[in-house]
DNA sequence: TCCTCGAATCC
DNA sequence: CCACCTTTCGAGGA
């Protein structure tokens, strides 16, 4: 079924969710939204590190969203973010699995790579080239060769996610860094009108999100899609933050206008993002500028 | 250190 | 499961 949802319903469903999540957690700081219906919620405390009293945690949290908006939910818990959401994956929809720390190896091992969070398509591929098949493969594999293929950073992630070890705290995230939209043409083509037009959709989408969460930006960053699907963006940082939505709309059609004039293929997707985002507070102190 | 741009993940 | 979309990451150049 698709339902035509009027506009900022499901933002007021997540509002309702995530005020009933945040109540079970630690304290105003131990909880973290990662999208629209998911967050963490550190427990460690309330629960006194008893897992069984943080299933009955999670077993409240499901009565409660039910009760109150009529919606499922799936709840993992964990020693940590990685494992809690692996957990909650696990059983879908309406489950609650509980992975204490003695069984974090025996819940990844017999996994294939793709089931960890954070490995996707490109990266199973190459694993998969290395003979890497399952979690337990991963772990087992050596250090040094992972580093040589995906790099420092993201070898020495792939074998600590592998063994199940993750230390980033559970914490309020400062809401997103971007905000950017995306949209398909109706057909394919580089057709000036087709083209602005969406882009100026596009563009008062984004504004007006950038402007119910007031901020600013200083970056605008256009993208095509090209038929071929190959991919090109152009960004531009300005000298200082922008609250105007024409100054998006004309530096949006800019870029764009170097896209028309610099290629030939036809265009399927186009989009607009702004970044460098810029709270518009008061007078700032000194301080702020300290670094 | 900032800027630009593509790659990659997740929804 | 696919197609599509949003945001973040990181390499490389200035």
């Amino acid at each position: 079924v698709f339902l035509p949802v009027r506009k900022g319903f499901y933002e007021e469903v997540s509002k309702n969710v995530m005020a009933i999540l945040h109540s079970y957690a630690d304290s105003e700081e131990a909880f973290e939204r990662t999208s629209i219906d998911e967050a963490f919620l550190d427990v460690t405390r309330s629960c006194n590190s008893d897992f069984d009293l943080a299933r009955e945690i999670g077993m409240r949290i499901k009565e409660e969203v039910k009760g109150q908006e009529n919606l499922t939910c799936s709840v993992g818990i964990g020693p940590n973010k990685l494992i809690s959401k692996m957990a909650s994956s696990f059983r879908k929809p309406d489950g609650i699995t509980v992975v204490r720390p003695e069984e974090v190896k025996d819940f990844l091992r017999p996994m294939p790579v793709n089931k960890l969070w954070g490995i996707g398509k490109v990266t199973e591929e190459k694993l998969t080239e290395m003979g890497i098949r399952t979690v337990a493969d991963l772990e087992g594999h050596d250090i040094q060769e992972l580093i040589n293929v995906f790099g420092k950073s993201r070898g020495t992630w792939l074998r600590q996610a592998a063994s199940g070890i993750d230390e980033t705290p559970v914490k309020e995230r400062n809401a997103s860094d971007q905000i950017g939209r995306m949209a398909s043409l109706k057909q394919d083509t580089r057709n000036e009108q087709m083209v602005f037009s969406l882009l100026a959709e596009l563009a008062d989408d984004v504004m007006d999100r950038a402007q119910a969460r007031k901020v600013g930006f200083r970056s605008v960053t256009v993208t095509v899609i090209f038929s071929n699907f190959k991919t090109s963006t152009k960004s531009r940082t300005l000298s200082h933050p922008v609250y105007d939505r024409q100054v998006l709309h004309d530096t949006a059609r800019e870029m764009m206008r170097h896209f028309l004039d610099e290629t030939s293929m036809n265009f399927r997707r186009i989009g607009v993002m702004v970044g460098n985002l810029n709270e518009r507070t008061g007078q700032k102190s000194l301080f702020d500028f300290e670094g």
